[in-house]
DNA sequence: CAGGTGTACTAGAACGATTAATACACTCCT
DNA sequence: AGGAGTGTATTAATCGTTCTAGTACACCTG
């Protein structure tokens, strides 16, 4: 259900939620559908609790999940929105790279490529919605 | 000559080695010119020397500078082509970025928007190269 | 009540970035 | 020759973040 790569810079914590999202993103998690608890979650990771504590945290600050002591953390109503609002953000670092690039004096047309590149890739096996695919 | 933000996470070391490349690409630095010397620019940005040779040394490495012990370092002959090259790996990070907004199902058409945006701010006000303006 | 859950707290190890203090070799200029 | 400025190397200490470790408490469900 999570893989991480102990090697590379990226904390375990933020590829936890990075990866809670695409799964809440392409379908693979629902409203509702419940996420391993911290305990059982570290085992499976080999990892330690307070790791995966920091990485839930943060989900639940952004309102994407829902916590509920002694029972469970859950996903949230409307998670997908507020994470589609949130990769918003992504834009602008776009944007950045594209103005680096456009300093450099690369063609355009190869960041155009790039892009198309990225969305030319097949979305998740689980459930592509039926509606938004604009490609 | 450098601005530095002591605040942010990126390494000042980083801040450097980008800096000097894109005054390299936006001909603002010219093959031949001379970079301040580790100790001139330390006492510039109140930084360390040693933090400066990090930077300095990276740049060095990839060829982009000459270091002439004893007398300076320069800006290599074909340092702008190399930063091009190095900027390619830039693509990447786009390819990668527009993925993960697929995946979100985020419109392609924003992420044109995007690029296009990033192309449309005006070069630096030095030196624009005669040929390559290809937007 | 028992077990599993979320949450909080303190402490420490590990790592990278930065600072600090020297030291040495080289080149240029007087 | 000598001094000043250059690049380079080495070692140590500090600092913040990440991660681990251990413990504790409150809550809900059976």
């Amino acid at each position: 259900m999570f893989q991480i790569d102990r090697m590379g810079r990226k904390p375990i914590y933020e590829q936890i939620i990075e990866q809670t999202e695409m799964m809440i993103v392409s379908g693979a998690l629902k409203p509702g559908d419940q996420l391993p608890s911290v305990r059982a979650l570290a085992q499976m990771l080999s990892a330690n609790p307070n790791t995966l504590q920091k990485a839930y945290a943060d989900l639940e600050r952004e309102g994407i999940t829902t916590s509920a002591p002694g029972n469970g953390r859950f996903i949230g109503k409307d998670a997908k929105v507020r994470i589609q609002n949130r990769m918003m953000n992504l834009l602008a670092d776009i944007e950045h790279l594209s103005a680096k690039l456009h300093a450099a004096d690369i063609e355009k047309s190869l960041v155009m490529a790039a892009v198309d590149k990225g969305y030319a890739r097949s979305l998740p096996r689980t459930a592509q919605s039926k509606k938004g695919l604009t490609t």
